[in-house]
DNA sequence: CTGCATGCAAATTATTTGCATTGAA
DNA sequence: TTCAATGCAAATAATTTGCATGCAG
């Protein structure tokens, strides 16, 4: 089945263990893909990447193991792009959250403590307990802000 | 083509003025069911709504004017169900937040003012402009977080 | 062995598009 | 009048499901 590389794979073999999944090689091939992608994907695009290294593997369970990685908690479901489902794994990184441009659609991530510490307690003093959130700002990046400044206010 | 009830539906026919855009009966009658709607709808909510009122009115036209509500500003598209848009109107109240939970997908609305500075600071501090945000926060609300206390924990 | 996992193909769901007709300006 | 808006039906796009076969445990 190939070396399994790096420890969030095997911290995802553990989860399908405890749960009494199997460790198929198809589930092995897409976490790796998935650990070792830098960057958000959406299904399809993960899908594609797996097909590089193990042509085999069908859409489907794609799909399906992207399910179990979620609720593993090592990767999470963005919604930057309307319509589609994009995903990033989160193991071994602290959380950040996307700043998305609307005129040029640059994503850009980011982490602040305060705001992380705000969350936790806007949710706390409502009773809730906080496990994960999606925060996605949208504006303009600083590009696109220099360019509107240069050429007037848009609109 | 009826009374033109509350300012909101006035501001969006300024926004279709505006933009050149014409006044059709069916825009009214959308625009008055979505600034009438108390909580956050999908598209196919909102065109159930529309018809109780208007049989007439086509899915297709519903699509189309929630995309013109959206760019005037005055209706947001939030990401809380995965594989479905839902909006809601923000025109005429402070921007919220939600609270999903995990356990029973509750939905609950919040306001947070330390919350909306750190998210403006954040933005702001890596040279953005922010215009508008999404923020979800899932975790176990008080109802699930107490019952799975009692139940000892869940996991 | 035994049953869960896989993957094809078909089904579903949400949304978009082509185009003839209608109606606002 | 004149062209944009409408709405049907068909087309897409993303994702899910049914089911026979394969493989991990």
């Amino acid at each position: 089945m190939g070396a399994v590389r790096g420890t969030e794979v095997e911290q995802f073999c553990d989860y399908l263990n405890r749960r009494g999944l199997k460790l198929t090689s198809q589930r092995m091939r897409i976490a790796e893909t998935v650990f070792s992608a830098h960057r958000h994907f959406t299904s399809e695009e993960l899908y594609t990447l797996v097909r590089r290294r193990e042509p085999l593997v069908g859409r489907v369970t794609v799909y399906r193991t992207l399910e179990h990685l979620v609720r593993s908690g090592m990767v999470e479901e963005l919604s930057i792009v309307k319509g589609v489902s994009t995903y990033e794994h989160t193991a071994g990184h602290v959380h950040h959250d996307h700043l998305v441009c609307d005129s040029c659609g640059r994503v850009e991530e980011f982490h602040s403590d305060p705001l992380e510490h705000a969350k936790r307690r806007a949710a706390e003093e409502r009773g809730w307990r906080p496990d994960r959130h999606l925060l996605k700002i949208q504006g303009l990046c600083p590009d696109c802000l220099a360019r509107a400044g240069s050429a007037g206010p848009k609109a």
